[in-house]
DNA sequence: CGAAAATATGAGGCATGCCTCAGGTTGTAG
DNA sequence: CTACAACCTGAGGCATGCCTCATATTTTCG
């Protein structure tokens, strides 16, 4: 543990014109390769030593974390919009075309979606209020009639789960061929397409434990 | 490429049981990791060492084709089944069923039913097998009139993909939960539940590259 | 301009995993 | 029981990626 004097005033010029290389970067290649992504190859890519790369951003996750930050808030906001829709049914399936719209091409994000990282306090502020303002979208719906009763806010992680894999999959063939699916999804959720499910939903600890040893897998 | 002499006859005795302990552990192994799980591990698991598990099966695929042969064999006789349940509809479902099962904690599996490995021969010959049965199962279920019509056998593939993250996700905390998201994408592919779909169906040679695509990314 | 502070560099130590091969061990045929 | 083929072993070379730190460079401020 060793405790470099952190900067105290704003940043040097240089150090700005790096750390924004180093962003612009980790964009692109967390985008393509996922959170696992080899550090050094950003830093490559920036055209910066390695030693750089670990002065701007002490660990993995303080970079990804920086590198989210813009896709976190648009979930967010997609979410916010999507509670004001109405009908409800117009809400909820903006909210998911908009969420996987996110994904869609970005492996990294993908999996910000769909795991859990404890240690990294930036990305998981944002998830309480996401997870509310989801909750809020699936019973409004089902108040309406139009998305069926059975349902609960915690099967949207199955959704973020499915599209994961099927964008990882197809994004690169076809950019739009996970709306096709999504389509087939959304026509499963309506009320009148309800039969009797089999499995009761996960409880919201469960969704929390398949996301976090989701995340311990990937980045092990 | 060092050519050995290949053993002629029957394998000697302790070759056979350390054969069978590499095939144990690389189930296991595979199962729980993926694909991609270290050689070293599973020669360590079996108790042998790393050299002995190279004599055996002299590249990676040779060892997955060996251990995933019964599971695709299964896949088969799934599908030869499902062709001959009336009606149709519960023929694709015990299919679907039966696939997902097949998938449902077992990493490796997995990805050998969402990915393509252009050099694993033995792995690749019952593909096209089970491609023509998963055409007949869908063309079936929409003669009856109980599958939407607008649904082609390359959107299985949707299904697969999509299940494979999802038991990835929640096998090991509810070993069921994925019949829960299978039910709910089946009754998006019942023929009373269909709204227009938005995108073409893949075509096959799309499904193929995405398959690679994801093959390539796995094992790098 | 001339420090001093901030920053950048990249070699190098550590770990993991792939794969090979020289030399030791074991099964088996005669 | 002998001798040889088959087999097993694991050290070691190669590659990748993590992360640190002594040293070199650049910026900034008086």
């Amino acid at each position: 543990m060793t405790t470099r004097k952190p900067p105290t005033g704003p940043l040097r010029k240089d150090a700005q014109r790096n750390r924004a290389a180093l962003l612009d970067a980790a964009r692109t290649v967390f985008a393509e390769e996922g959170l696992d992504a080899a550090l050094e190859g950003i830093a490559r890519r920036a055209g910066l030593a390695i030693g750089t790369l670990y002065r701007h951003f002490p660990t993995r996750m303080d970079l990804v974390g920086a590198v989210m930050a813009e896709k976190k808030r648009a979930w967010i906001k997609a979410a916010e919009a999507a509670v004001a829709i109405e009908p409800a049914w117009d809400g909820l399936t903006f909210f998911l075309e908009r969420v996987c719209e996110l994904q869609a091409g970005d492996l990294a994000f993908n999996d910000i979606a769909s795991m859990r990282f404890p240690y990294a306090a930036g990305i998981e502020a944002a998830r309480k209020r996401a997870y509310d303002l989801g909750r809020r979208i699936v019973e409004r719906a089902q108040a309406e009639g139009s998305l069926r009763p059975d349902i609960t806010a915690e099967d949207i992680a199955f959704i973020v789960w499915a599209h994961s894999r099927v964008s990882e999959a197809t994004y690169a063939i076809d950019p739009n061929a996970w709306r096709r699916y999504l389509a087939l999804t959304l026509d499963g959720l309506r009320a009148t397409a309800a039969h009797p499910l089999p499995v009761a939903p996960l409880r919201p600890r469960q969704v929390l434990r398949a996301q976090l040893r989701l995340g311990r897998r990937r980045l092990r």
